[in-house]
This record gives structure tokens, C-alpha cells and sequence, in this order.
RNA sequence: GGGCGGAUACCGAAGCGGCCAAACGGGCCAGACUGUAAAUCUGGUGGCUUAGCCUUCGCAGGUUCGAAUCCUGCUCCGCCCA
């Protein structure tokens, strides 16, 4: 195995990330690592909790890419236990308990969705269950007694929950312990994460100084804010694109992406390297363009990513339609005198939710039948074929029989 | 163990006997403006072929001509004291 120079792996690594505690433990570990021909260990830790993966979690994964492509080796350690205790992490809610089933099943689709970013041939799987299961009662209580109280208290978001006089349960404090015990049985020397794992991360380091390791080097990720620019990207917030998504839909959320985030977004979500990323930017739509071609092509490959522009470009400057346009066939109860009333259409057709959110629609001026605006509300389509239309991106052909 | 407070539409949050399908903000949808987006402005945002009707304000009952608003029980949640 040999690595390219130290200088060459460290500006590629240090590339979008927060905290990297500290650059000179990883620039000497890294020349020790090609020194003895040895690749470093650098851990993922990915907690099952849901069955898809977005941009948001590519972040990190990207990096832990990086660090594949450099050599290295990167070790995917599934939380089977810690995602079932949950980490607190930024939250005020307990979050409902996930049955084994449930995160085994998770497991299994992350691990395709992973693939995409990480060439699962060349990782080393782990599971933490694997320790944890084991895990007596007392050896949970030894565990517990490497760290204090007040330590744990250190961290950001149980002083302010506990400021707040917000419940933290128990087990909460332990996720910490879990997640540093985790580099211990890994014998990590890179661990990754998000900004918001900080103190998660440096509890391992902390932990494997304990028990006679070297301590693992902690690199953080900025946390990506979702389409809607200004939450981080959640599932549960709609702010997300999935990577499993159509690539029509990813393109059009791309688009959608505020132009202040753009460069982040390109820092972290594509390949594109900074010196390009900087040119891109003196053309904000270029860039976006660019931003969304690079996701799609990732996920779905360049034709599709050429195609979706084409696509866009069609229905965003020409007023034209999606390369897709579903068809419904009204049935015969839905008609009145031989024809459909439009709204019922709208509804028929999934455009709109209900006939009554149809006929708002229809009164807003957003709906076209056959490329027409029409506003009547009352209007009813006779027997044929009709295209309709909402808003710029929505569109369906209907048939009444 | 004791005391107190809360549960309202997608979310947050008003309302505290009729004028409430329910203020306001966010989000979302649509329109205008921009080769994108942002910003801004406008309209909409329970259902129903809608000057009207129907179903909603944690759940179940009750009081009243009339209840999101009052009473009783239940469930869940939060805070404080111990």
C-alpha cells in the first residue's frame, strides 16, 4: 500500500471540515501511516434510526469517501444498540423506541443507499451490538466510572437543557460513554462526525487515552442546512433531498436551494474542487446548474442529469412540460351529465388535494387546461382529452370517457 | 409522595358561553417580479358542485336554546416542592 504525500492528504482532508482536533496528531499520524505502509483507521459510527439517507448524511460520508480514495480504511460501524438508546443530541424530544426488527431493516437499506458514496468492498463492517449485547449490568456501571458527572455536564446541549430545567433521562448521559467505548473496541484512529458530535467524538479520545490507545484524531462536518435554507436537513422537516429520489425531483429541489448556500452545498455535497467551486460562483445560476447536475449524476448518472436540465429548461423558460406527464381516466360515477367538473379533475388527477383546494386553486389563477389559464371555477371538461396544469411544475393529462 | 399548569388546525400560538372553521406567526400552495433562487408584494391554506351545509379545538359523558370556551371522569405531558 502506498499513500500520496502527507501535504497532498491533508489538504484534501482539511477541505470543508469545522474541527479537527488536532491537525498535528492527524499530520503525524498520517506520516506514520505512510511510513509503515499502514492505513489509518477512521470511523463512521451511523445509527440506523430511519430507512433513508438524504445529502444531509452524505456530508460526513463524503468525507469518510475521501478518505477511501487516499488509501485508507474505512470502518462503518452500525449503532444496532445505540440506535435503539438514541442520541440525544440536539434534541428536546424523545425520540419513539425502534424495535430490533425495525433497525435491522434500516440497516439494510442505509447500506445500499451508502454504497453510493463509499465502495462497500473496501470497508470494514462492524455493528456495536456486537460489544454491547454482551455488556453485563456491572460492566455498564464500570463503564460509567470512567467519566464524571461534570464532564458530561460540559456539554453544550445538557447545559442547556438543564438550564432550561429540561428532563435528560439516564440514559442520555451514557450515549456518550457508548459512542466513545465504540473507538475503544475500533481501535480508531480518525473518528468523524457532524459539528453537533464534537463531544461525543472527544469522549472516545478521552476513553481510548484511558485504556492505553492512542487517542483517535476528531474530525467534525459542518451540518447541512436543508432547501429550505435555514434548517438543518431532516426527513421530518420536508428540507430534504434523498439521495434514492427521482432525479427530476432531486434537480428541482436543488434548484430550489437558496443562492447563499450554494457554495456549501458544493463544498459538501459534490466533488468539485475549491479553486472550480470559486469560478462557478461568479454565476449563481451556473453554479446551481452545476450543483445540480453533480448530485444527479451521483446518484443516477450523467445522462439523467443531462436530461433533467433539459427537462427544466423546458418547463421553467418555455413554459413546457415534464418529460412525464401521468394520465388518469375519470370513471363513469365521477361524471355529471357526460362531463367532469374541473376541480374534481384537479383532485382526480393528484394535482390538488381536494376539490375544494382545486377550486381555490382554480380562483388563484394557478390552473391551465390545454395550456389556457382558466378561472371558472364552475367549468366542467365534456368527453376527451385533457391536459392540466398547476403552478409551473404539476402537471397531468385527464380523459373523460 | 405533595402542589400547580397544560393538551387548539402541518408546526408554534391566541381564543375562555353565542359575532369561531377558530386571531397571529412560520411552513406550504398559487400569482406578479427575476434566464434559478433569494428578497419583496398579492391571494389562498378542514370538507362539500359553497350566498348554504357538514365535521373539527386530547378522550368520554354532562349542563345550556347555544360549548374550543362551564362541570365530571379518563388518558397523556410539563413544571415546582420532597
Amino acid at each position: 500500500m502506498t499513500f500520496p504525500p502527507v501535504e497532498e492528504q491533508l489538504a484534501l482532508l482539511r477541505d470543508g471540515i469545522v474541527d479537527l482536533v488536532d491537525e498535528a496528531d492527524l499530520q503525524k499520524r498520517l506520516t506514520e501511516s505512510c511510513a509503515q505502509k499502514r492505513p489509518l483507521r477512521v470511523k463512521l459510527g451511523i445509527d440506523p434510526s430511519s430507512p433513508d439517507i438524504h445529502l444531509g448524511h452524505t456530508v460526513v460520508l463524503r468525507k469518510l469517501a475521501q478518505f477511501q480514495q487516499l488509501g485508507h480504511l474505512p470502518i462503518v460501524l452500525w449503532g444496532t444498540s445505540t440506535a435503539m438508546v438514541g442520541d440525544p443530541t440536539g434534541r428536546n424530544k424523545t425520540r419513539p423506541p425502534l424495535t430490533r426488527e425495525q433497525v435491522e431493516q434500516n440497516k439494510q437499506t442505509y447500506r445500499e443507499q451508502v454504497a453510493s458514496v463509499l465502495d462497500m468492498n473496501r470497508v470494514e463492517e462492524r455493528e456495536n451490538g456486537s460489544w454491547f449485547d454482551r455488556m453485563s449490568f456491572m460492566d455498564c456501571v464500570t463503564l460509567a466510572s470512567r467519566y464524571t458527572v461534570a464532564r458530561i455536564l460540559e456539554r453544550d446541549d445538557f447545559q442547556k437543557r438543564f438550564a432550561a430545567s429540561q428532563p435528560i433521562s439516564v440514559h442520555e448521559f451514557l450515549y456518550p460513554l457508548l459512542q466513545g467505548w465504540d473507538s475503544v473496541e475500533l481501535r480508531a484512529d480518525v473518528e468523524l462526525g457532524g459539528t453537533d458530535q464534537l463531544f461525543n467524538l472527544l469522549v472516545g479520545r478521552e476513553l481510548q487515552k484511558q485504556t492505553g490507545q492512542l487517542p483517535q484524531i476528531c474530525m467534525t462536518l459542518p451540518l447541512l442546512e436543508g432547501t429550505d435554507g435555514s434548517q438543518k436537513m431532516s426527513k421530518s422537516l420536508g428540507n430534504y433531498v434523498g439521495v434514492r429520489e427521482a432525479p427530476s425531483l432531486q434537480f428541482q429541489k436543488l434548484m430550489k436551494v437558496p443562492n447563499t448556500l450554494l457554495g456549501k452545498y458544493l463544498m459538501l455535497v459534490t466533488d468539485v474542487l475549491p479553486a472550480r467551486r470559486e469560478e462557478l460562483l461568479h454565476n449563481q445560476l451556473e453554479a446551481k446548474f452545476a450543483l445540480a447536475h453533480a448530485v444527479v449524476a451521483t446518484y443516477h448518472g450523467d445522462e439523467a442529469a443531462v436530461a433533467c436540465r433539459a427537462e427544466y429548461d423546458r418547463m421553467h423558460q418555455q413554459g413546457g412540460l415534464p418529460d412525464h406527464v401521468p394520465e388518469f381516466v375519470a370513471d363513469a360515477a365521477q361524471l355529471k351529465d357526460g362531463s367532469l367538473w374541473l376541480p374534481a379533475a384537479l383532485a382526480l388527477a393528484g394535482l390538488c388535494s381536494s376539490n375544494s383546494d382545486g377550486r381555490r386553486q382554480i380562483e388563484g389563477g394557478g390552473v391551465r387546461v390545454d395550456g389556457a389559464v382558466v378561472k371558472d371555477a364552475k367549468l366542467t371538461l365534456a368527453a376527451g382529452r385533457y391536459l392540466l396544469q398547476v403552478g409551473k411544475n404539476k402537471a397531468a393529462r385527464v380523459v373523460v370517457p
